[in-house]
This record gives C-alpha cells, structure tokens and sequence, in this order.
DNA sequence: GTGAAAGCGCTAACAC
DNA sequence: GTGTTAGCGCTTTCAC
C-alpha cells in the first residue's frame, strides 16, 4: 500500500521527474514516456500524496467554510453555491461548525494557520473588527451572510437594512400598521434589519412603538416568547416579522397553541427562505437570501485572491434579496385590526 | 508571514529539535529552554506546518464524513455526534457531501488516497460491496447509519428491521389495521425497514396488501404521490409509515391540501426524528436514531483503527432505536375504521 | 525531452 | 538536555 513517484518512476524506467511532469500535465514529455507511466501509475495503483505535493507546492487548493451551526439548511444551501463554483475550479471545500462559539471557531481557523487551507469563509463570526483586519493581512479570509462593521475584509452580504425595509413594507401594503418585530442582539444582520423595520414605519407614517420589538437570540425559543409578549399587550400587534425563518416558525407553533389561526389571527414573516418554510402549514412567508449567488460570488472572489499575484480585494459585495409572501401572511382582519 | 520552526530555532537560539520537542511536550526539554522557545513562538507569531509535519508523520489526524446531502439535518447530528468524540481525541472531523452520485463521491473519496485525511466515514454510499472490501484492505473506512450488504466493513446502524416493525406495531396497538408503507427502492435500509413493515403485518396477523405499498426515492415530492395513490383507492388506509421524517412531513402537507386532518382522519409516522418533527403542526411521530450514539461510536471504532496496531476491526455494530408517538399519530376514528 | 538534485517544514534517530 | 542530520513525497530549476 502507497506506492510513491518513486516506485512509479523505477516501475516505467524513467525519472520522478518525468513521472511528476506526467501527473502534472506539464509541456516537453513525449507520447511514449507519458504512456509508459500511465501503465506504471496504472499497475501500482499509484495515487499522489499531497502532503508532499502541498507541502512544496505551499497550497492545498481547498477552502475551508466554517459556520455558526450546521444544523441550519440555510447554511448548507450557501455552501452548495460555494462548492458548484470552486469544485470545477479545482478547489475542495470542507466544512466545520463552530456553534457560535469563539473557541471553536479559533480552532477551526487553525486550519489556515497551520496551512491545512489556502482560505476560510466565515458564514457568521466571533471575531472582532480589529483582528479580521489583522488576519486579513495575512491570510485569505471571507466573510458571507454576516458582516462585520468596521472588518476591512471581503464580504458578500445581502442588503439587510434594504431587506427588511421591503419585508416591513410588503406587510404594511397587505393592510398592516400594527407590525411587531423579533429580533436577535448581537448580530449585525439582526441590527441591519431592525433599522431597516424602523425605518419603513417611519417611512409609512407608522409610529415605532417599543413593547413591539423584542431582542433575544437567534434560538429557536424566542419566537415563542415573543409572541407570548406581544399578545399579552392591550392592543397586541397583527404581523410578525422576524429576523429568521426558524424564529418565524416559533411564533407559528406559538400562536397554533394559543388557539390563533396564522394567516388569518396573525401574519408572520420569516427571513431567509429555508426549505421549511414551503413545508410548513401555512407556508411562510419570507425574504429569500440568495444562497447560490451568495456562495458563488464570495468564493469567486476569495479564490482570485489565492490565486492571484495582485493585491487582496478586501471589498464588501452585495446581492439581491426578494420578499416572497406565502399563506402566513394576510390583510389584518377586521377584528384585530379595530 | 510564515514564520518556520527554523526561525523559531533561530530566534531562541536553540536548534530546531528542541523547538519540535517544544512543540510536541516531548520529555528533556529544560524548563529554561521551554521558555525561550515560547518566547520566540510568540514574538514570531509562529504555528506548525502541518503539511510538513503531516507529511513526516504520515498521519494528517482528520476524518472525513461523506454524506449523501447536507440539506437534511440528520446526518448533520450523526456529524456532530462524531465531532464531539474526536475532537477531544486530536481529531479534526471534515464534511463533503456527495448528492448521493458516484462520481462526486470518488472525488472526495481521493481525500482518502492521497492522504489528506486519515479515514473516512460514510453515512450511505454508492459503492457496491466488492469495492468497498477493497478498499478496507488499504484503507481506515466506516459505514454509518446506511450498510451495505455483504461489505465487510466497519459498520455502525441501527436494526432497521426491528425499528420498522416496531413502528408498525405502534400503529397496530393503537387499533390501524390499514397501515400503509412508504419506501425507498434502493437504499438497504429501506429494503430492511419494508422487511421489518411485512413481518409485523405477519406477526399481528393483519394480510400484506401490496396496493398499500409505494416505493420511490427519500425524495421530498414521493410522499405526495404515494398519499395520493393510497386515498385514491377504494379502501384507503388510516395509517402511513414513512421511511424518512421528510417523506412524513411530505404526505402531511399533502394530507392538508386534501383536506383530511392528520392525527384524526390519518395517522402519519416517520423515521429518523430530525428537529422538524417536532416543530411542525402536527408533530410528527417517528423512530428515532439514536444519532449521537452512531456517531460516537462509529469514530471511536475508526479512530482505533488508525491508530492501533492490531487488525482493522471490520465489524458491524447495531445501536437502539426509539419509536416516539406524537400528534401525528392516533387511534382510527370510527368512519375510517369502518 | 529527460534526469539530477535541491528543498518545502517538519520529526525522530542518533550522537554527544 | 541539546544538536546534527536524514528523509517523509513531491515539484522545479538547471544542465544536458
């Protein structure tokens, strides 16, 4: 077992040199030589080990993506776009999860510092503005879904503010002036978003009113403490926008136990546009992120900056999103609207 | 960027050996000599090539898991069933997933040949038997979650023969005698739960009527079909089991569209018991996988097998499962029943 | 068109 | 307790 370019090279009578030049598609080897080691490669069953190619070549050609969890389709779908660019690129991508958690994540990034990767995309991050900067000096790194203010670092992130301006938006077209918001502390996409809802009550003359937003995590339980809050209120809110599917689909489940019927009682809107969200009853309504596009265009670009002898494009990019309105949304009736 | 153990070397005034014993806790190293050899990693901003010491030591510690598609959360629970049991061993635990096609799969199989990683660890294939005998004769594989008939192979599943007739006998206990099955053709799990879904019939003395059987993929859309095909029948069943959560999940919402209530006017059971189950409306009865478990145990296994000396441990190993009643379940009402 | 040889960064055997 | 050195498997100059 483990043949190596030496035994490939002894077994068709020629040099490493040859063998390598051979595997390697490289001009000046004849027709007969290549022929007798492909045989040799053939006969030994000979596989190159990359460790020695990689470690003279100082590249491996693989990407690492690490993510918040990868328990989210969401994120998976991301990294679906990510591998159907870089695949064909010659580029591998392998995936870790580092739970939100900045141990983890360190570890992770491990990976580029002991050269295991060419580069890193982070779908969410732990890290600080000032240390992204740090590490993007040196290594290959990108940010996608989640940016980070301040991070002079490549980044490819819908337009959140934008996004949720639209999501508010399409809820106050259906009839909507009593719309209640769920968001998540920390993240700057949650932020982004809780701009942009303020910002489209503002723009619609609707006044912002603060026992309806609610701030906690990304945790799939906040949807329903959430909504439990709001219905609680003297005059409680007729739409629900929230800052993820998962979080929308907790103030479905929630208002289902509270005897209200979603889309008739209650609207809700997610962010996002998992799969869930289809097989859910009612579907949910939601902002569709564009994963493929998403994936592609950061790692398009982090790539360029791997293989390219110019200076690293550090730049922030950003995609389309889409409102997609489905059976949890409606015009407010009667009764709760009074 | 890049500092090297020569520069560390250089910086301490010690050779390299001694930074590499540093570098690995290997006894006879003075206290004195340590410290300046951390002070120089330190001001260097130095980490270890891994290309160069994975090459050296002909071992990379990385495990990589192949899954059919990272869109569906179970396997990403088998996977971090696996992280949490290597990671503490010096393992690192990468992800590829091959959409179920056998070209995608060699491909990253080719991690395993040209020793990226260590090991490999397959939740579900499209190698046949004969080939993956083969392989194990070279190199560190497992099978987890899906076997493969006649490999023999390290190998971690459920009994999905017993799980499937204990799913069926829940449904029989709690009075459906018009229990219908949807299946998977190919998958060998599937053929075993089908197995385990007539011998219960058998067992519980209720006649085996094809027409109550569908087999199409663990494609989304063939619970649909199947649901459709049953209620068209003159005596459609009152129960449905499922060999996957996302089939279950398919016939509910296409339950719904037909107006029948699921829970009452149709039972509806899965396997797996991914997180959607309980999230959706009706909460979905299934069998679950105890997906930690394989996954602990499966690495556990594998890590041993790169790691010790003896013989590659090539057995098949069998965890419980769990059959778990939710609202998707439920007596037959008395006008189905009729 | 082909081969010899240096060297990528590291570990470990051996010498002291 | 520390240093010297060979060599892991590969690519790539440089010579011919």
């Amino acid at each position: 077992m483990g043949a190596t370019i030496k035994d490939v090279a002894r077994e068709a009578g020629l040099s490493v040199a040859t063998v390598s030049r051979v595997l390697n598609a490289s001009a000046n080897v004849s027709d007969e030589a290549a022929e007798r080691v492909n045989a040799a490669i053939a006969k030994l069953d000979y596989s190159p080990n990359y460790l020695g190619r990689n470690l003279r070549c100082r590249r491996t050609n693989v990407i690492l993506v690490i993510m918040p969890t990868s328990e989210h389709s969401f994120y998976m779908k991301i990294v679906a776009g990510i591998q159907k660019y870089a695949q064909p690129r010659g580029f591998d991508i392998i995936c870790a999860s580092s739970n939100s958690t900045s141990e983890i994540e360190i570890r992770q990034m491990n990976m580029l510092f002991n050269r295991t990767v060419d580069g890193v995309i982070m779908l969410g991050t732990q890290y600080d503005a000032a240390t992204l900067n740090a590490l993007a000096a040196e290594y290959n790194i990108a940010l996608c879904c989640e940016g980070v203010n301040g991070a002079n670092v490549l980044t490819v992130v819908i337009d959140d503010e934008a996004a949720a301006f639209d999501a508010t938006g399409a809820l106050v077209k259906l009839g909507h002036k009593k719309i209640a918001f769920v968001g998540a502390n920390d993240a700057v996409s949650s932020v982004q978003r809780t701009n942009g809802y303020k910002r489209a009550l503002g723009y619609y003359g609707i006044p912002i009113r603060s026992e309806y937003m609610y701030s906690g995590s990304f945790e799939y339980e906040h949807g329903a403490v959430a909504l439990r809050k709001f219905m609680s209120l003297d005059d409680p809110p007729t739409a629900v926008l929230c800052v993820s599917d998962l979080l929308a689909i907790s103030v479905i489940n929630e208002a289902h136990k509270m005897d209200l019927t979603v889309g008739k009682d209650i609207s809700v809107m997610g962010f996002d546009n998992i799969s869930m969200c289809e097989m859910m009853i009612p579907s949910v309504s939601t902002v569709e992120q564009p994963c493929e596009r998403l994936g592609e265009l950061v790692v398009r670009r982090l790539i360029a900056n791997i293989t390219e002898e110019t200076e690293r494009d550090n730049a922030k990019y950003t995609v389309e999103h889409k409102v997609i309105l489905r059976e949890s949304t409606s015009p407010p009736t009667d009764k709760n609207e009074q």
